[in-house]
DNA sequence: TAAAAGCTTCCAGCGACTGGAAGGTCAAGC
DNA sequence: GCTTGACCTTCCAGTCGCTGGAAGCTTTTA
């Protein structure tokens, strides 16, 4: 199969095929004698690997140690448990970040009239003034 | 006060407010006879600005937006209100996403043993046997 | 046979910086 | 007056993970 129907079959674009393939993540596909890349189930099934460890938010180098895991027979799945909590870790952090911006933001726009006034507590908050509009 | 000042007083660092001014976040600072930039309190203050505008993650173009309102006096605090909607439902949107990954992980780490044995469910999750490992 | 679809490589751009090189300027100490 | 070191300047490149587009093959379809 050719790299269309690959990308169809997996659901990676045939762009970010290409891409993973130049970075490494994936091996280099074998080629017609045309110079098509052609792909087999076994790649495809690779590429939904890869697409639902992207999907989780592994970076593409995470992703790259999580396929020679995945690909060994004798690896422990102390290894793969340890990306994991690290992945998790910084998901707790980003939604704590998150949740932190939301607050904020809510504060401010709680005290905003939101309407055609130029006053407005959101700019006042950011402009440092903490205490204007209450 | 030189760059150096700026970025100390307003905690945005010297590279950062060089790059602000060469994509027009802000205006080019006065130079001194010798091509230093030279700022006053006012720079500092939109430094700040920018700086919390940028911690709760709105674009740097929004900031743009934001500024422009900011330094406007026939502005309407519904433009403001807006923007900040806007970024309140990007907000949601990510702690969501974030959610819903930390959900899909948890699930698949639960299972795993973390331990020197090669059986694994988190990657059998990614290989698509969602029922491995039970 | 010709058009359309699909493939190839290569280069550029996104957002928001950040690092580094090469070189000019300024203040302090000797 | 000179040196040293901190500070400033510009410009280019790299980060991350793609994505768009140009120019040019190949394959399929009508």
């Amino acid at each position: 199969m050719n790299i269309g129907a690959a990308a169809r079959r997996s659901g990676v674009p045939a762009k970010t095929i290409r891409y993973y393939e130049s970075v490494g993540l994936i091996a280099p596909a074998e080629r017609s004698a045309t110079g098509y890349r052609v792909y087999g189930d076994r790649d495809v099934e690779t590429l939904r690997f890869v697409q639902r460890a992207r999907g989780l938010g592994f970076s593409v180098e995470d992703v790259g140690s999580l396929l020679a895991l995945w690909q060994d027979r004798r690896r422990s799945s102390a290894e793969v448990k340890a990306l994991a909590r690290r992945r998790m870790a910084d998901i707790d952090r980003k939604i704590e970040e998150l949740g932190e911006m939301r607050a904020t933001l809510g504060h401010l726009m709680e005290r905003c009239h939101g309407d055609r006034r130029p006053d407005c507590p959101i700019l006042s908050g950011l402009a440092g003034n903490p205490e204007q509009g209450r």
